[in-house]
DNA sequence: CATCGCAATTGATCCGGATCAAGGCACGTC
DNA sequence: GACGTGCCTTGATCCGGATCAATTGCGATG
């Protein structure tokens, strides 16, 4: 039920960011907060960042947020739920590209080719803020502090491209991606040890290039081996140090 | 034999941009051709731009360009030569993560960890035009084009991750992977059906995430198929077409 | 020239995960 | 409650590519 929004929060209401209770929260957590908090110093900047963020959603479990060959426009920092990327290949199977939490940033790869070059897809209700893209542009020319993070967003994402790659085994790859997914929920001030997986079997095997069947067994093993609980796609980590252990090949340090 | 230089080639002459002939046939394929030309129809701008470029080299092949852990200050541009970048796992393997041809960028994925996070190889002789980032962040700040094109030359690397992700056959990697290499190097006015593999077999299939082995068998089985002629590390396309047909489903369009 | 060392090729065997198949479970609707 | 429909789990079989091993070819070096 993460989709209770107080009435002030859709763009009805332009109201300043600072006046937002809940704003506040979720912007300390977000991937753009040092963009908006460096904005918010400067009153005339703050006007700026205002014209080119917009809230938008809820999306319903299954809309597209964009699909591929939209025209690029503007990137997204989820603000509650969870977003998938994906393609579909010649023969039309799904390539699920990966997975985004709240506080994340999707669209960065639309920027050269000018269209988005892959569908989001919401896994469950989900919301998000809206930065126009030329007008972010135009600010990062004037603002430092602006481009440098952009800058800095694009090439994080360049090193978030090795957990899928390799001929890992399916116990390493499982291994990492649930310690991939705590890691990202600790860093945006979730529990790391127990969540949600709003993603369905089928997608996480196809998003680490397993069969659905093999991540089935391998979650059951874990079980069985006290590493994890899980009970349909509520997760609870017993064991993340031999986890971490186990799928160390795929993780950073 | 590929390392017999021009006598003229070779950076002891520090000559500046403009005279050297050379420069302007390699500026014409590089990368940063749009920027290095754009910057040139403004004089004050095309002397800030030489302050920022610097042309370092020749690296001998197994010379390292940068390393892991080396603090980032600094893009090349491949004048010439080929480099590979890799890393090495908890266990001491090498991962190869890329091949770079002239004209091609390397360093991008460093301005967020302000550290180099990968090595950068020379495969054989190569040079480059290295770009101070600092300068070229300032540069990006007062000429739009300069920031425009950094922000698409990361965003273009953001695509760049498919050709080792996925459940895909050895014959759909070394296809894709051939006709990769001749794209890249049709772009910039080689060949795209004659070129030296400047890189071992190991170093593909590490790439590729297959047992050196296994690359030299579908190497084989190609040239047995008049696929390609292949002698050492000599290659020819005989039937561009066909190989684009194996290797489809990871390559672009 | 003989020798060494590395890269590449080719053959034989083995194993991990895909695939095919058959239920189980939780949800909805009628 | 009976039924359908996804989603998930578990079992049995098969195949592509890894691995181990032997051989060849070539450039470098003495």
């Amino acid at each position: 039920m993460q989709s209770k929004l107080p009435a002030g929060r859709l763009p009805k209401s332009p109201s300043p960011i600072a006046d937002d209770g809940d704003e506040n929260r979720f912007c300390g957590t977000c991937a753009f907060s040092s963009v908006c908090v460096a904005a918010g110093y400067r009153k005339p900047d703050l006007a700026e960042l205002q014209c080119l963020v917009e809230h938008v959603g809820p999306f319903r479990a299954g809309e597209h947020v964009f699909r591929t060959g939209d025209p690029f426009r503007a990137i997204f920092a989820v603000r509650g739920g969870t977003v998938k990327t994906r393609l579909f290949d010649r023969e039309g199977r799904e390539q699920v590209l990966g997975f985004y939490l709240p506080g994340e940033v999707i669209g960065l790869n639309a920027i050269y080719p000018e269209q988005f070059p892959c569908d989001a897809v919401a896994l469950d209700t989900a919301f998000f803020c809206r930065f126009s893209f030329p007008a972010m542009s135009a600010l990062a020319a004037r603002i430092p502090a602006v481009q440098q993070h952009l800058f800095r967003m694009l090439s994080k994402e360049l090193g978030t491209a090795s957990l899928l790659a390799g001929d890992h085994s399916a116990d390493e790859r499982v291994a990492a991606f649930l310690m991939d997914l705590a890691g990202r929920y600790a860093a945006r001030g979730f529990s790391g040890t127990r969540f949600h997986l709003s993603m369905s079997r089928g997608d996480i095997a196809n998003y680490l290039r397993l069969a659905a069947e093999t991540v089935s067994r391998v979650l059951s093993r874990f079980r069985a081996q006290k590493l994890i609980a899980i009970e349909g796609r509520e997760l609870e980590l017993l064991n993340p140090t031999a986890l971490r252990q186990i799928g160390q090949i795929l993780l950073p340090d």
